[in-house]
DNA sequence: TTTAGGG
DNA sequence: CCCTAAA
């Protein structure tokens, strides 16, 4: 059977070991409501053992454990909750209601209840983006407190305002146990004295990391509690409304007995069997938010469920094509800062909503004469980035393998990823802004213009060497030192490209798509930065290569899914209108040439127009044609000459007879000859 | 790379 | 215009 799933993984999951335990912990967080769900995100498990800790962003906060266990509670009494949550999401315009009817399965605890679970209004509990509030507490509304809270969930890279060229965030991975592999990420954040305070900081330090989850873990441990291992902004997993209707459980890796069925997620469509000895999983890559969103505003619903609906809508296939991520739709989820009532109609712009925590990093260019700078000329950006969504993955897995080995196939096909080589890339309204030179008020960041879309994708590296470029000083830092076997990594343009594809490709790149197109998710503030806000790029660079375990034949075998294409730097070309003298040139060469010799076309009467590709040509008669037959009334644009649309009639017409005539005369050649 | 088509 | 499958 084969089965596919988008796994999203929350960069600062990062930040978290994932032990099991603390990926239960974070599980808590996020609720689903159906068994399917919990099924379906089964394989998500480990990845939110990657992101694990979650709650260790929290851990400062005393209540934690409190915190967790009137999760539990909500958890139970999660029915009864739902309609709260429905409610808040009806606010938000950008919900599609029918996605989230189909898909908003399992209603965010916190969403529910916020004040059960966090504190918002506990000081203690202070965003990790410490940063933020420590620097300039009094610029925060009690609004941003929320965010700042959430941020505490959520955020995996800390970055001291002050010293931000010392932030680095750091992720080791360690081969584990048998079962498992626990991979330990850190971030370690260079902070100022009162930066370091912050609970964030707390939360990334090693030991804290280390220590409290374990602690919370055992309150919490027998729990039955949703699996989720995928609760990101984007909200729960595609699946199919049809198949929530169970408590879902996820109580240990021995909390197999999944059936065939019962993994399915039926969003996905079953593919021929590869064989029935396998499953074949694909993980596609969700911003995995570990701790869902504090706000209770509901906009993070609505992120939430713009991300369903986008999901949801997503036809699987056996092999996905690139074309069930457009890329272009994707990139808009990466970030978004726009307003919310933006938001929900720019095609797709499910990014984030600027509600969420804030990542507030600096520029290396703000870095210097940042204080002096401000309130003057030079004003401050501030940004977060909410999440990095990890890549599609493929994994083929046999039916009789344990939940257990599913898990760590999925934790390997993670950590390979992670592993990898990525590089950030910076989006602004969907746009790729390629020029690392020009300043951010030249690309359009700035801070009292909304920003749109900005947003922060990452990559295949183009650096074989990844732990060793850091050109621009980034900031994270990805460490593995769980050297595998290349195996099956399908790389999607951006990594061949450039020239990194390294390993051998057991699959064909059926997502010469984007999903390697891990994204930040970040939001804007719009708010008037203070000082030491800035924006920083937050960067993860990772090797291109995507070392796989090797697997026999009937091992468990994963398969990062896809790479970009072309990363993200595919912008879709600037619509340019085909003026009537140019459609005059072109109904005359086609007259001349006749269809079906664009290139022709092209160089006999557009050699000089390099806009105009052979491509455009022949899409531009495929509409010309279509105009032509069509009423004038239901013609748009340009008003092209009726005199040029006859020509064109009368050419295709002719044009059309020629090419049946020679296709006449081809076959009865063949019979002729046979 | 081109062509042909669907999206 | 984009994206692909085919050729």
């Amino acid at each position: 059977m084969v089965l596919q799933k988008r796994l999203d993984y929350g960069f600062n999951g990062y930040q978290a070991p994932p032990t099991p335990r603390a990926a239960r912990s974070v599980r808590r967080r996020c609720l689903f409501k159906s068994k399917a769900d919990v099924q379906q995100m089964c394989a998500f498990d480990l990845l939110a053992t990657v992101a694990g800790k979650l709650l260790l962003e929290g851990g400062n906060s005393p209540p934690l454990l409190d915190q967790v266990s009137k999760k539990e509670q909500l958890v139970e009494g999660s029915d009864g909750k739902q309609e709260k949550t429905e409610n808040i999401l009806a606010d938000e315009k950008s919900c599609d209601q029918d996605s989230y009817e189909r898909n908003f399965l399992a209603p965010d605890p916190v969403t529910e209840n916020p004040n059960a679970i966090l504190p918002h209004n506990d000081p203690v509990s202070r965003p990790a983006s410490g940063i933020t509030t420590s620097n300039c507490p009094e610029k925060h509304s009690s609004a941003e407190h929320l965010a700042n809270d959430d941020c505490k969930l959520r955020l995996g890279i800390f970055t001291s305002v002050v010293n931000p060229d010392y932030s680095a965030c750091k992720i080791f991975a360690n081969n584990g146990s048998d079962d498992e592999i626990r991979k330990h990420i850190k971030m370690e954040s260079s902070v100022t004295p009162n930066s370091s305070t912050c609970n964030g900081i707390d939360l990334c330090h090693p030991v804290a990391c280390d220590k409290k989850p374990s602690r919370l873990v055992n309150s919490v441990d027998d729990k039955k509690l949703l699996f989720c291992g995928n609760h990101s902004p984007c909200g729960p997993p595609p699946v199919n409304r049809d198949n929530k209707k169970l408590v879902a459980r996820d109580d240990d890796d021995n909390s197999s007995g999944f059936t065939e069925s019962q993994i399915r997620i039926k969003t996905f469509r079953p593919s021929p069997p590869i064989g029935d000895s396998k499953i074949r999983k694909l993980l596609a890559s969700r911003p995995h938010k570990v701790a869902p969103p504090v706000k209770d505003d509901g906009r993070y619903n609505a992120d939430a469920e713009r991300c369903k609906k986008h999901i949801s809508k997503r036809s699987f296939k056996r092999q996905r094509s690139p074309r069930d991520y457009p890329f272009k739709k994707r990139k808009f989820y990466v970030c978004s800062s726009m307003s919310d009532s933006d938001e929900g109609n720019s095609g797709g712009a499910i990014g984030s909503s600027p509600t969420l925590s804030r990542r507030v990093i600096k520029t290396q260019d703000s870095a210097a004469g940042e204080r002096a700078s401000f309130h003057t000329s030079n004003p401050q950006v501030k940004l977060k980035i909410r999440s990095f969504r990890v890549p599609e993955l493929v994994i083929e897995i046999p039916e009789t393998a344990t939940v257990g080995s599913l898990k760590k196939t999925v934790m390997d096909a993670v950590n390979a990823i992670l592993g990898g080589g990525l590089r950030v890339g910076v989006l602004l309204q969907g746009k790729m802004i390629r020029d690392d030179n020009i300043t951010l008020s030249q690309s359009g960041i700035s801070q009292d213009k909304k920003m749109d879309m900005l947003g922060f994708s990452l990559e295949p590296s183009i650096s074989q060497a990844p732990l060793q470029s850091f050109p621009d000083n980034r900031p994270c830092q990805l460490l593995h030192n769980d050297p595998q076997p290349l195996v099956r990594y399908t790389p999607a343009t951006g990594i061949s490209r450039n020239g990194i594809q390294h390993g051998k490709l057991g699959t064909p790149p059926d997502h010469a798509g984007n999903d390697f197109d891990n994204f930040v998710e970040c939001d804007h503030d719009s708010v008037l930065s203070p000082p030491e806000m800035s924006l920083q790029k937050p960067a993860a660079q990772l090797k291109a290569i995507v070392p796989v375990p090797k697997m026999e034949p009937d091992a468990l075998a994963m398969v990062p899914l896809k790479k970009s294409k072309r990363s993200d730097s595919v912008q879709r070309r600037i619509r340019r209108p085909f003026t009537v003298s140019e459609v005059e040139a072109l109904v005359q060469a086609v007259e001349k040439l006749g269809t079906g010799r664009w290139r022709d076309v092209k160089l006999s009467a557009f050699d000089s127009a390099k806009h105009r590709t052979y491509v455009d040509l022949k899409d531009k008669w495929k509409t010309l044609v279509h105009t032509a037959r069509i009423s004038p009334q239901q013609r748009r644009g340009e008003p092209v000459p009726q005199e040029l649309l006859d020509r064109v009639l009368a050419t295709h017409a002719y044009w059309s007879q020629q090419h049946a005539k020679q296709h006449l005369k081809s076959q009865l050649d063949t019979c002729l000859l046979l």
